[in-house]
DNA sequence: ACGAGAACTTAGTATATACGGA
DNA sequence: TCCGTATATACTAAGTTCTCGT
């Protein structure tokens, strides 16, 4: 495949995203089973037997007994608001207070179920993966343009209470069930259309190859559209991901200039244009999200650069011995805390001064800016220029630095993997990519130590024996210890892998802003198996790269 | 030209499965 | 072979950017 002729198809297209494409529809949620009579429900010290809808949704907050979220008064509100929706009006009357609901006998009877379900036999373990797998032959794929590609996502979401991520004002509203009355399908006209289950209708039956969704519906806490797509593997997503890298590269070419541009642009008499620059700067060294406006109380106050309050930001003259320090204390996407101490440019430090003078904590930092008009601007400094693109160059870029100086040549397979994730890290420190450290993380790591000190005595062992040994069997007690040492070398590899990763999430970086071809190269030049980077779902989504980078490839 | 809604990418966590040592 | 931990996958929320109607 020519790649001039691939990017022109990709970039000079009419849009379509296909000729064909048939698929069998969506997997609906299994029916809500009522519970057994002996599992009750109290109200006030009472036992009440509860409609089958309103029984539905008060299973939904029993399953969530144990989370801290069931205590918040936004969750308890939000959730009794849109429970008593589903009640009877007699329920409704009676019903009136979450306290006095007692829902501990379902709790109960769901941890036994959870419990029933661990100690299965193999034989029934196996009757339902089995099913689960024909279940996946028969909606798991679809053919588009005479290729069978697997589907992401082709269950419908179960109905259940909404959690949003860190403080949401929709917590605990009640997520409703999808029919099929509320499903689009999208398949091509001449292709044989999805059947929906007997006696049920779709919403309606599209041909729209425009787009690359095969199912859509609109959900009821946002009223956003959710879409079934195809899983990363598929020709669509493989060739849309090998496009996010080359606009990096090409943003690598032209980088110099626009540096130079927007530092150019940070001494401009116009304000809006002074805004721009330095949140373009912020972007760029700090690797933010472009920050769009959001609609305030439908979702968790967060931001990113372009919607920066004051109270965000604490400029310091002098800190730690350094000169012009921003402090940056905001939460970004998934409420994901961002706290960074920086030096910055005197210019810069003036500005932002500029910026924030006159003005009350929750203000625009960027008064004069948005993502639209930030990204007008970039594209006009790069022809398909946004700004996440900088995310993307910035991570790739910092990935193929950070290996060029931690790999030795001369250090064995585990060491150069521990540098290889040591690079990967740096990216994701940069992308501020965290985690919850797994609640096992400080048993998990005493283990390991464990390990090591039992491996250490054997180490021990196998010296002493070494010693006494006699002449012709010293060779062989040598490589004897010298294969100890090789796993003590390893454990200990892993346990400071482990240490430095308990906070820091690899995963994401790894599978959306790394060029995998920068490390199918690097494995190829340090003869690393591919299987030690990327695991099987990792290397069916990067095939693309693992079949054309070579150990010599640049980003 | 602009804003809302649609489309698609990126994100952390919950759950399922695999794996390795006793 | 079994059990507990580690890793992979499933899930779906939360972003960004694109598109289209006015």
């Amino acid at each position: 495949c020519d790649i001039r002729t691939f990017q022109s198809s990709l970039r000079y297209t009419d849009g379509v995203k296909w000729k064909f494409l048939e698929h069998k529809g969506p997997v609906f949620a299994p029916p809500y089973e009522p519970l057994p009579s002996n599992v009750k429900f109290y109200y006030d010290g009472k036992h009440m037997k509860l409609s089958p809808g309103a029984e539905e949704v008060a299973t939904f907050f029993a399953k969530m007994l144990d989370h801290e979220y069931t205590t918040k008064d936004v969750f308890r509100k939000n959730f009794f608001k849109d429970w008593r929706k589903e009640m009877t009006s007699e329920e409704k009357s009676k019903l009136t207070d979450l306290n006095k609901c007692d829902f501990s006998e379902m709790s109960e009877y769901f941890k036994a179920q959870s419990e029933a379900r661990k100690a299965m036999t193999k034989e029934e373990k196996l009757k339902i993966k089995e099913e689960n797998e024909r279940l996946l032959q028969e909606y798991g794929f679809c053919i588009m343009d005479n290729h069978k590609e697997r589907i992401a996502n082709f269950r419908i979401e179960p109905p259940g209470l909404f959690r949003g991520r860190g403080d949401h004002p929709k917590m605990g509203m009640l997520k409703r069930r999808i029919r099929p009355e509320d499903i689009i399908i999208n398949c091509s006209k001449d292709s044989k259309y999805p059947k929906p289950p007997p006696g049920t209708k779709w919403k309606e039956v599209r041909h729209d190859n425009k787009v690359t969704w095969l199912v859509s519906w609109t959900e009821n806490i946002q009223g956003s559209i959710k879409y079934i797509m195809l899983n990363p593997s598929s020709r669509i997503k493989g060739e849309k991901d090998w496009q996010k890298y080359e606009m990096a590269r090409r943003l690598k070419k032209c980088v110099d200039r626009i540096r130079a541009q927007y530092r150019e642009d940070w001494k401009s008499k116009e304000m809006r244009i002074r805004q721009r620059a330095v949140a373009l700067y912020f972007i760029d060294k700090l690797a933010l999200r472009a920050g769009n406006e959001k609609e305030e109380g439908e979702t968790a106050d967060t931001v990113g650069c372009c919607s920066l309050r004051v109270e965000h930001l604490t400029l310091h003259q002098e800190m730690d011995g350094q000169e012009y320090v921003v402090e940056f204390d905001f939460l970004g996407k998934d409420s994901i805390r961002y706290y960074n101490k920086v030096p910055v440019e005197k210019r810069v430090f003036k500005n932002l001064q500029l910026f924030m003078e006159d003005k009350e904590p929750e203000d625009d930092l960027f008064d004069r800016l948005n993502t639209s008009i930030l990204n007008k601007h970039l594209q006009e400094l790069m022809d398909g220029l946004t700004a996440k693109v900088f995310r993307t160059y910035n991570a790739s870029i910092t990935l193929q630095q950070q290996l060029n100086e931690l790999t030795s040549s001369e250090d064995n397979v585990p060491a150069k993997i521990l540098s290889y994730n040591r690079a990967n890290r740096a990216v994701a420190i940069l992308c501020n990519h965290q985690r919850a450290p797994p609640k096992t993380f400080e048993k998990s790591m005493q283990n390991l130590q464990t390990k090591i000190d039992a491996k250490k005595e054997q180490l021990a062992d196998a010296k002493r024996e070494l010693k006494s040994a006699k002449a012709d069997a010293k060779v062989r007690r040598d490589e004897k210890s010298k294969k100890i040492e090789e796993q003590l070398m390893k454990l200990e590899v892993q346990a400071t892998d482990r240490e430095e990763n308990k906070q820091i999430a690899l995963g994401t970086s790894k599978l959306n802003y790394l060029d995998p071809r920068i490390s199918v190269a690097w494995c190829k030049k340090f003869g690393i198996p591919i299987e030690k980077i990327y695991n099987k779902t990792q290397r069916e989504k990067f095939a693309w790269a693992i079949d054309m980078a070579e150990k010599d490839y640049e980003f």
